[in-house]
RNA sequence: GCGAGAGUGGCGGAAUUGGCAGACGCGCAGGACUUAGGAUCCUGUGGGGUAACCUGUGUGGGUUCAACUCCCACCUCUCGCACCA
């Protein structure tokens, strides 16, 4: 279905070529000219204000998708709009390029990672140059070159110094049979998603960064973040961070267990309900579990159980609706409130990472205790009476989660719930039993990968002096290149003895280096402020850079990264700033989500059969039809459904640009200054200049305002189509060929940050030197926005009943006076009592009649 | 289950602060040009009705002179979280 855009023949020597839209000559040929113009290079200039506008790196995995297109066409509108608005504006673009995708492809086609990476890269980057982004490519970072991680090693250094690393065990997913952890969602149904391998949990030691040391910051600065609502970052990606970081606030109480010196401690966010507690339930992990069922009758059977359940994968283990299995531990805590004996359970629902992996539990008040205590006739304790019906214990079907007055309480009996909370905890720590307690859902970040293709952590372990960090001089700690990788997928790494073996950095002694390497979230979370001195040599940041252009002033990329990226990249701006690297709090003062290119239905993907390569639209139709289509069909955030005959619409409306020329040959024959008079003659000219400036308008609050990108097309098609219509008073008359050319001038400079390479033709072409980048963005003059004449709406009871055409500026009694003495109003009003006349400037007039 | 968002013509979508519902595009229909048109240009296009007019933004109610927009209840879809004590 290739257009056929052989137009008409033009007579008189011209060549067919010139009068034609042919994209690819047109941006091919200021591919070239933004290339040798250096132009969107961009250098530190304080005295102009800037505007750091980023789009999320790419994963070179290959090709580029329409994913990546979609986001990149958004931010580069965005660039290119306040390029003209007279920002000096950074718009960087790098690669992401440490991850599992080289390693899998270097085992299966027998590459190199690095190699597979680099040629990614070199096709993927002629991708984005032929879509005409305005980067800056000489800012242009791949996150696995020595030159980028090593600063991302000497930070993991500061970070150890300050205790912000730390190393521990803790239960992996891994592979027995490809001999690696997977992350979690690398496990499909219990099995590994390569071999279908069952996974089994495996304790490992890992490095961790403390982020759950900056969890109230994170938090607290999502209210900031949300303040700045409108420019800040949309609201469900605030909550879902706010849900992930997941705050709680209770108490920690001691049960003292019966025949044993050490108590059990829990954490409960429910202190009101503390006198229903009728057991105590243990992790299988719970470190105290094997001592307290020494040498008990089930002591086996319970031990298998734990033991069977630290083998179960996280996935499985928390999904909400396994079956609630547990076992009586054979002892006996007392609930030191109540002063009763309640029997110690272990179940499989109690999470041992999560508080301090033993709960108390209330089967009355909390649903997962209700059922539990259901299943396995344990007692039930009511403790919070709600409004109306009174609660029984032998009546109950659900448990009462809900507000109400404490019972069966003690002194706190009478108390409202709410209050109550306060109350128990002051009376609990007066006590000596326990204390006020905040957690967190999160954890903190597990970043070690027992793989080859990730950035090395700068550790060795010396025989004598223990675990240290490689000296700073020492950096970077290079991935070595030569490498033969084992055919079951496991990391050449641990068995490189070039690699692996080295000098303690403290005695000189034989030394062994850390063969696990960092998590690729790691590289991406202080890529941002890298582009704003990618070439810089003394430290990850020059400071001088880092301050002028940081924070970015608008992040775009997909909603998948609304959590884990995001979090981290928060998180780790907070450590660098604490390091002394960077001032700055937030990473990211805006953020925009941009919704799901669709087709058929459903997401494109290979699996689905419906995936639309780039590289076929861009010979079809060309980059410029790309980019209008994708910004045209939908607002930003809003998912976009793909359209063919919608992606034809774009090429035609372009060559009806393009066709403009043609139509308006004579008029600009020869180009020359035009001087616009206040008054016009004509009456088309007069519309049509009103128009240019009503569009300027609508086009530019499109953009500012909202992103609204469609909108802002929308009334851009308007104009265009305006022009069609508009026929000169007489040819080549001069006001006439002001107001044509001052309208073709805009249409170009409105275009241009939608579809740069037709409008810088569209500006050449109109007698203008090339560069309209550089031009800046149309102003529109109130006066001419203003109509003379409007149409006011005439109401009767709310309904309409007539249009009048009326002069803008008369006092408001005339326009009721011209509605109601319209021969079509007066015929529903006569005779009838007017009880009202409403009046909205401009817009409407309303009369409210009654029999 | 909890949280967030959405529901408007045949389709993608517009209506910015409660004030003309359906901008713009696709599709479709008619016309012009043409040997031809799947190119281009013009016109029309929510539904019903010859018409005056009636009706219409997921459903039902409410507030208002006026509701796609605000309030209450419900239905459907999408996304996120989901035993976190």
């Amino acid at each position: 279905m290739i257009p056929n855009y052989s137009g008409h023949k033009v007579a008189g020597g011209k060549t067919e070529m010139s009068n034609k839209y042919s994209p690819e000559n047109i941006e091919l040929k200021w591919q070239r000219y933004w290339e040798e113009n250096a132009s969107y290079q961009a250098t530190e200039a304080p005295d102009k204000p800037k505007y750091y506008l980023l789009e999320m790196f790419p994963y070179p995995s290959g090709r580029i998708h329409m994913g990546h297109v979609r986001n990149y066409c958004i931010g580069d509108v965005i660039a290119r709009y306040k390029r003209m608005q007279g920002y000096n504006v950074l718009h960087p673009m790098g690669w992401d390029a440490f991850g599992l995708p080289a390693e899998n492809a270097a085992i299966k086609h027998r590459t190199h990672p690095a190699s597979w990476t680099q040629k990614n890269i070199a096709y993927m980057r002629r991708q984005l140059q032929r879509m005409g982004y305005s980067y800056d490519w000489t800012r242009e970072l791949s996150t696995a070159d020595p030159q980028y991680y090593r600063w991302e090693q000497l930070i993991f250094i500061k970070m150890y110094e300050r205790g912000l690393v730390y190393k521990k065990k803790s239960p992996l997913n891994w592979c027995p049979s490809c001999k690696t952890v997977l992350a979690n969602e690398q496990v499909e149904g219990g099995g590994c998603w390569r071999c279908d391998t069952s996974v089994v949990q495996k304790d490992l030691e890992q490095w961790f960064f403390r982020i759950t040391a900056y969890a109230d910051e994170l938090l607290k600065f999502c209210d900031e973040l949300h303040a700045s609502a409108g420019s800040g970052w949309p609201e469900r990606v605030i909550t879902m961070q706010k849900n992930w970081i997941g705050k709680s606030e209770g108490v920690e109480v001691d049960f003292p267990v019966i025949g044993f010196n050490k108590p059990i401690r829990i954490f409960t966010t429910r202190p009101d309900t503390i006198y229903g507690a009728t057991f105590v339930i243990l992790a299988p992990e719970h470190p105290l579990l094997r001592e307290l069922v020494g040498g008990e009758p089930n002591e086996e059977e319970i031990l298998a159980f734990a033991e069977g359940e630290r083998q179960v994968d996280r996935i499985t283990r928390t999904a909400a609706d396994r079956e609630k299995v547990g076992y009586p531990a054979g002892r006996y805590a007392i609930n030191p409130y109540t002063n009763q004996r309640i029997p110690i359970w272990v179940a499989n629902f109690v999470l041992p990472e999560y508080g301090t992996g033993a709960i108390m539990s209330v089967p009355t008040h909390d649903q997962r205790d209700f059922e539990f205590a259901k299943k396995y006739g344990i007692p039930l304790q009511v403790v919070i009476q709600p409004q109306g019906e009174p609660l029984k214990e032998e009546t109950m079907t659900a448990a009462h989660e809900g507000e109400g007055v404490l019972v069966n309480s003690d002194i706190f009996s009478g108390m409202g719930n709410e209050e109550a909370k306060g109350a128990i905890i002051e009376y609990t720590e007066n006590r000596g039993w326990g204390e006020r307690k905040v957690n967190y859902r999160l954890r903190d970040w597990g970043i070690s990968r027992q793989r080859y293709w990730g950035a090395p952590i700068p550790i060795v372990y010396c025989e004598r002096c223990g675990t240290l960090p490689v000296s700073e001089a020492d950096l970077p700690v290079v991935l070595p290149a030569k490498i033969e990788f084992p055919a079951d997928g496991h990391s050449p790494l641990p068995e490189m003895e070039d690699f692996v073996n080295t000098t303690c950095p403290k005695c000189g002694g034989r030394a062994a280096r850390d063969t696990d390497t960092m998590d690729t979230f790691v590289e991406s979370s202080w890529y941002f402020a890298r582009f704003t001195c990618v070439k810089y040599t003394a430290g990850p940041f020059d400071p001088k850079a880092a301050s002028y252009w940081l924070p970015v002033d608008q992040y775009v990329g997909g909603i998948e990264h609304a959590i884990l990226h995001l979090l981290y990249a928060r998180f780790y701006t907070k450590v660098m700033r604490d390091l002394g690297f960077l001032e700055l709090d937030e990473p990211f003062s805006a953020l925009l989500t941009q919704g799901m290119v669709i087709k058929d239905g459903a997401k494109m993907s290979k699996s689905k059969g419906n995936v639309v390569d780039p590289n076929d639209l861009i010979s079809e139709y060309g980059a410029d039809t790309v980019r209008l289509f994708s910004l045209f069909a939908s607002p930003p955030e809003r998912d976009l459904e793909w359209s063919e005959e919608g992606v034809e619409g774009s090429f035609r409306f372009l060559s009806r640009v393009f066709r403009l020329l043609e139509k308006f040959d004579f008029i600009l024959i020869q180009p020359k200054q035009f001087d616009l008079p206040n008054t016009l003659k004509h009456l088309q000219n007069k519309e049509l200049r009103r128009q240019v400036h009503r569009t300027i308008k609508k086009v530019t609050e499109d953009i500012e305002r909202r992103f609204h990108f469609n909108t802002a097309i929308a009334a851009i098609m308007e104009l265009v189509n305006a022009l069609y219509l508009y026929e000169p008073p007489a040819a080549a008359d001069d006001e006439a060929q002001a107001v044509v050319h001052e309208a073709l001038g805009s249409v170009a400079l409105l275009l241009s940050p939608f579809v740069p390479h037709i409008a810088e033709e569209l500006w050449e072409r109109l007698g203008n030197p090339p560069g309209i980048f550089e031009q800046p963005w149309p102003k529109y003059q109130d006066d001419l926005v203003m109509l003379e004449k409007i149409t006011l709406v005439v109401q009767v009871n709310g309904k309409l009943r007539a249009r009048i055409e009326v002069s803008a500026n008369p006092a408001p009694e005339e326009h009721k006076t011209m509605a109601l003495q319209d021969d079509r109003i007066r015929k529903y009003v006569e005779g009838k009592h007017i009880r009202k006349v409403i009046y909205v400037p401009k817009k409407l007039v309303n009369i409210v009649v009654v029999a």
